[in-house]
DNA sequence: GCCACGTGTCAGATTCTTCTTACACACCCG
DNA sequence: CGGGTGTGTAAGAAGAATCTGACACGTGGC
């Protein structure tokens, strides 16, 4: 019966809370139909650039956008964001298989190993399956 | 082909927005597992229930459960809460599409009639599917 | 050197959400 | 009639998220 590979609870309620909110939203199709860059986006959208950098930090925390910094031909450091290939079913039983794993997330939880930050699983039929390797950050 | 009815972006807005967040998506999961009432379910999460009446009332809101007072054969008067058929596909075209339609309105209510909330986009696997009847806050 | 552009980060105020406590009502049973 | 069950709601504290402003750094051009 389970056809697709469920995420875990602390993985799909990171990306349920980076999207709940409606400027989050916003900077995903902003991205979505093209990359930019920070200060770029944050005058597209009319945001302010400070802000714009805590949202993009919490997308990307959440694997929704990944940011390569680049250097223009002018030399300038310029961090251009896009929009990763996620895909997530939502349904009843979808939320309940991630509950089932669902640590109360504790103040203090990050001792050694990976911080949980993990971006591909492939839930829905997507074929992009760039290998993913574990790099402790 | 874009045959598929896109959620309004402050449905879908609400709907990450309730899911985003452990106590709720528990809650969704111990309906998945059979309808129960406020009391029963109070005890059964460990939560206290004002509180859980607020998370409850948040989920109806958004549209993934509902609620029907009931009476027992004892005449006591208990609500039942069972999750509703939702079913929505979390992927960067389907954000910016809904982005699109997103309002970013005062907390002021509505003006008048039922908006288009569409729940089912049967993408995912997911035979059952009785639409909802909209009900207005 | 100074300014325009890019980057990141911090402190503080504000606003929203969450949670507890306490209250209101209705019904049944001893 | 008091005590058990169920319901709903309101006030206020506690906490987390959001947002603004100012600061730091680096590079290219006048």
């Amino acid at each position: 019966m389970g056809a697709i590979e469920a995420p875990s609870g602390d993985e799909l309620l990171k990306v349920l809370a980076a999207l709940g909110n409606p400027h989050r939203m916003r900077i995903v199709a902003a991205l979505a139909g093209g990359r930019n860059y920070v200060s770029g986006l944050a005058r597209e959208i009319g945001m302010s650039r400070p802000l714009l950098h805590m949202h993009l930090q919490r997308l990307e925390t959440a694997g929704l956008v990944v940011g390569t910094l680049e250097l223009s031909d002018s030399g300038k450091a310029m961090k251009f964001f896009e929009v990763a290939p996620f895909g997530y079913a939502l349904t009843p039983q979808a939320v309940a298989e991630a509950a089932r794993t669902l640590t109360d997330q504790a103040p203090d939880g990050k001792s050694a190993g990976a911080p949980g930050r993990n971006a591909q699983h492939g839930k829905t039929q997507h074929g992009k399956a760039s290998d993913e390797k574990e790099e402790t950050q």
